[in-house]
DNA sequence: TTGAAAGCGCTAACAG
DNA sequence: CTGTTAGCGCTTTCAA
């Protein structure tokens, strides 16, 4: 049955279109009698809007575009979870634009993570939402390459859109961003607090710029502790459990040794972990641990991760406040940064090695 | 500026918007030379089509509503990983409904979700998505209770439904769903084999069906090998990491203890590791354990979880196979039967116990 | 091959 | 308070 529109219910209420419409939206005064005849039909009849109509003369959808890399890994889901609550208040719906996903063989497909970023970036406003955020990806990059920041300059032109937890330099677009040289710092401060001078760092991308700030910030705390950065302990691409524990594993093999590792991430903290266990070194009498992201799953462990919270609920929801301001016309600083902390929790100790 | 439409595009030609159409559309011949014409002007003002405008004229969205309860637990993702694959392969967008979501106090909200699912059906209505699929909240349900059905009913006269991993039973809703009893079976078959005899199973809620379908399987593998159950040694109501390390608190603190516990998911086992771990049993040695799900996190623990496949991602690609083809029209079962996959990895071993 | 024109369903002046 | 009417941008007959 073909569904019910405004004109069915305007011709059995014997008003206009644009009655029901006003009663639809709240737009006008109409007689309270005539209003009551008119929301009675829409419910007799089940009316439902259609947004695509609606939004078509309004110019406005409600609809928001999400993309991010990788919905499987939790740290993005966290993030989203807190962009939700928000949104879903703020009155909007989003379009979850994954750039990796995974195939039939199970496998993720980074490689042609951009070339989606690109089709999704084009896909979304052809759907005429009404704002954009991206994270991860190339906002991720310290050099991104002109065509790829190009080409969302030219997309905010016409929405606006929103980056997370990164940069495209050569833009002006605006951002939320955790502070991860401090975040860095925090972590590794807390090491050096705790007695500890052989520190190591593993994981994250060398052209990522959060890697790149992180490492920053390590190399910083050091310094200023005025401990040596050995660069034998800095171990980076790749930010998984497996390579964490690769990573670990190659360190923890070697005739001399860090006792302490910071890591770039969650996941590879949990694979240290699993190292760490292989070659039966205690964590944190032994060795100390400390993770970054505060994913869920650093609870899970044994022992639980010691790690830096980014904050990425809040993150989330900042996100979706500053992008309704920016849909609204409003404007919102260019950046706007979030502290993060430092958790200790489990895998972190004092240094109880030889005296040094 | 305002942007250009096919009309811009036309006038520029010389040719009516039609034929502008046309080409966007390959809908039909069009001459050489005008073709390229149009393209080179579509190019040169960077023209993108209004999707609103065309979906409301073809009556078709290429947008498809997920439903799920919370895409922090790490099940959803995967499922929701694999249906991405599909779907953006069919050339659909989807949007992401969670019904839970996190508050500013980082707590879940479980109280409103069903009420959620129902709001989340009707906007995905009015905005005219091409079909929907739900997982969990209700589907969930043994007995969802006639209102909650009746309402995902008469969703599906509208648009095309598909529900996954459940059901609702007063409805005769397309699904596509593990095969639970089985999947419990295959574990705890497992274990039986391993020599177990006292084994206890945690977690789920008595009133979803996938808890109820599990503990059948327990119970059909338990008799099946002349087994007792002992009924203080299933434990219900959450399926968290906290529940897990609290009802396998309970059970190890007991005068008699088991020495194998079957989890209703992978995230009560974790917990159940962190109770072994606490009172200082061996797993597997001392104590066997086996999830259910496999999520990624399953291989994070050590030692890494014995469980139960319930090949997420394949559900999410099948889902989004089928449900093409029911917005196409197509007829498809009305039940697709997944095959759940025991994963035997490292916390199970044969009992070691004094002889029985 | 191409054009004219009638929708798709709703909103928003403008007029009364 | 209410009705008329012109869009919103694209698709799709029907003719030519």
């Amino acid at each position: 049955m073909r569904p019910v529109t405004v004109y069915d219910i305007a011709r059995e209420a014997n008003v206009s279109v644009a009655t029901v419409s006003r009663v639809l939206n709240n737009t006008a005064p109409v007689k309270k009698e005539t209003r009551e005849r008119i929301v009675a039909l829409m419910h007799k009849h089940q009316f439902q809007p259609n947004a695509l109509a609606r939004s078509l003369s309004r110019k406005e959808t409600g609809m928001i575009g999400f993309i991010l890399p990788d919905i499987t890994n939790p740290f993005f889901p966290e993030v989203l979870s807190g962009f939700d609550y928000e949104a879903r208040k703020l009155g909007y719906t989003y379009f979850l634009c994954d750039t990796i996903s995974t195939n039939e063989e199970n496998e993720r497909q980074y490689d042609r993570q951009y070339e989606r970023e690109s089709q999704y970036l084009n896909l979304l406003m052809e759907k005429q939402v009404d704002g954009i955020v991206m994270i991860g990806g190339r906002v991720d990059l310290a050099k991104p390459g002109s065509e790829l920041e190009r080409e969302v300059e030219e997309a905010s032109k016409r929405v606006p859109v929103l980056l997370l937890n990164g940069n495209l330099p050569q833009t002006k677009l605006n951002r939320i961003s955790a502070d991860q040289k401090l975040g860095a710092q925090l972590a590794v401060q807390h090491l050096i607090d705790l007695g500890h001078r052989d520190i190591a760092a593993i994981g994250g991308y060398a052209k990522m710029t959060n890697t790149q700030q992180r490492l920053l910030g390590f190399r910083t705390a050091m310094k200023e502790a005025g401990l040596p950065v050995r660069k034998e302990w800095i171990l980076t691409e790749g930010f998984s459990v497996e390579k964490g524990r690769e990573f670990a594993s190659r360190l923890l093999g070697a005739k001399r040794r860090p006792s302490a590792i910071f890591c770039m991430n969650d996941l590879l903290a949990i694979g240290a972990l699993k190292a760490a266990h292989r070659v039966g070194l205690g964590v944190p009498e032994e060795l100390s641990i400390v993770g970054y992201d505060d994913i869920p799953q650093a609870t899970y462990s044994i022992p639980e991760l010691t790690t830096v919270s980014l904050q990425s609920q809040e993150i989330g929801r900042q996100a979706a406040r500053t992008l309704d301001k920016m849909i609204a016309g409003k404007k919102v600083p260019r950046l706007q940064s979030i502290m993060p902390e430092l958790v200790v929790r489990e895998t972190t100790a004092p240094y109880t090695g030889p005296p040094l």
